[in-house]
DNA sequence: CCCCTAATTCCACTGAGTGGAAATGCGAAG
DNA sequence: CTTCGCATTTCCACTCAGTGGAATTAGGGG
């Protein structure tokens, strides 16, 4: 009776810990509950199969059952296991303080992030504000890779083929203004392999200057600066740069030093 | 020749997914890499299952492999998902602009959290500091749950069979004065039934005070106020009480006019 | 009260997953 | 460079854990 599509990923791979991980992926920044046929439809998943993930998820503390409303939420060992992801980072680790003094020397905003597929993922986001109406740090937010510095400068920082490949993802995804974008991200990637940094004012009045950070046995990271409330300008842009540039190089004495650890 | 030793999930439970979650729970704040050897000694699972099961992680996104060291670390996938757990979680939508005024306003810190197993998970602690040297925010960060008033706090909001479930588990596990601290853990839960909430210092020189937040359709949460270098007083504890009380009790009437939705 | 919708449980089937053994890879020592 | 020793990965035959469509149950609205 059990007419199972053939499992594509072979000798290796599990299918239901794929699956499982299907649907925490389910929980996007926002959806507060799902029910188990809204994450059938969002996984593709059949709903019998979903509702005996969502269970063993539920048991294994990944996820709240909402009993009132049969739904399921992501449950708080979730930000315990991203909190230990952040406390085992050696880099976050080493440089974390370095951004919080250079934030408030520079008086800018400071940021540290990695991709999660195409996606940026802030490890750390150090916003400088001058009185302490100080925002909440927005570790785990994502932006986009293609259109922010910080996406271009992780771009600069990988291998070609794997660069290629999610390149080739961009095109697909986005509708209009695909060559002039595409165009534009590799103008980034340029300006990172000359000056160091790439700038990038996606966001309206906010100017962003960053550049990769590699390491032997690390994934690449993007470090980034940027400033809120100004115009884009090509001077500004490279003042900000040299800082950053000053201030990676200084990161990366700082991990060559307790990397072979 | 596969002599699996049956699994006891039975109908429900997907014993695949469940070891997979085990793994990633490996990963303790702290810890950077772990090899698949490691891994299967902190699980107690088969070598080759450990090695399958990292793979398939991998592919998902969940860990980072290092190959250079044939070991894993927890991938930003995992902050990703933790940050979609708080920007989807309605309490502290909701109360989470009132926590920062308050903080500043009583001058002192203001933190929410809920239960992880045995753990109190923070989703958000604001640090009062009158210099902007502000501390990161330490979202994800475990506390015990029996030494704390947050953990108190929360035993008092749940129900009895719950409650005395997790009681057997401290008695289980702390090893010197477990019948001393379980009368200090009743005590505090008898606190907060008649005063609302309970005092504890379990670190040198903070005082801390925490009472919980019961509502429908939500795990029990536990919201504290503390307050560094000072010496234990009652008169300070009943103070700090009574602020924590009024907060409370107007995060609560916030929380019923959005929770309906 | 009864329908309608959605979630859960049932069930027979089978291939996905298993773990011990063998092979491989990697680093260190000679 | 070769050999040894350890740890990880791959192989493989076996079988039970997992599957998904169908039946059932549970809610919620009219």
């Amino acid at each position: 009776m059990a007419q199972a599509r053939r499992y594509a990923g072979g000798v290796d791979g599990n299918r239901s810990l794929e699956r499982g991980i299907e649907i925490l992926r389910a929980f996007r920044p926002g959806v507060d509950t799902l029910g188990n046929g809204e994450i059938a439809e969002r996984t593709g998943l059949p709903r019998s199969t979903v509702s005996r993930l969502t269970r063993t998820l539920v048991n294994s503390g990944m996820l709240d059952e909402v009993r009132t409303e049969r739904s399921y939420r992501l449950a708080a060992s979730v930000i315990s296991i991203g909190h230990a992801m952040r406390t085992g980072s050696p880099v976050l680790n080493t440089i974390g303080a370095m951004m919080r003094a250079e934030s408030a020397k520079r008086r800018l905003n400071v940021g540290l992030a990695t991709a999660d597929r195409t996606m940026m993922v802030y490890l750390e986001s150090i916003r400088y504000s001058p009185r302490a109406a100080l925002r909440n740090v927005v570790a785990g937010q994502q932006v986009p890779m293609e259109l922010t510095s910080l996406g271009r400068a992780y771009l600069a920082g990988i291998a070609e083929p794997e660069r290629e490949r999610l390149l080739k993802l961009f095109k697909r995804r986005s509708t209009a203004a695909t060559k002039a974008l595409l165009a534009d991200v590799r103008r980034s990637i340029s300006a990172v392999e000359s000056d160091g940094f790439c700038a990038v004012s996606w966001q309206p009045a906010v100017l962003a200057v960053a550049t990769p950070i590699v390491l032997e046995g690390l994934p690449v990271y993007a470090l980034n600066m940027s400033l809120q409330n100004v115009d884009r300008s090509d001077a500004l842009a490279s003042e900000i740069g040299s800082y950053l540039n000053a201030f990676a190089a200084k990161c990366k004495e700082a991990l060559a030093g307790r990397e072979p650890e």
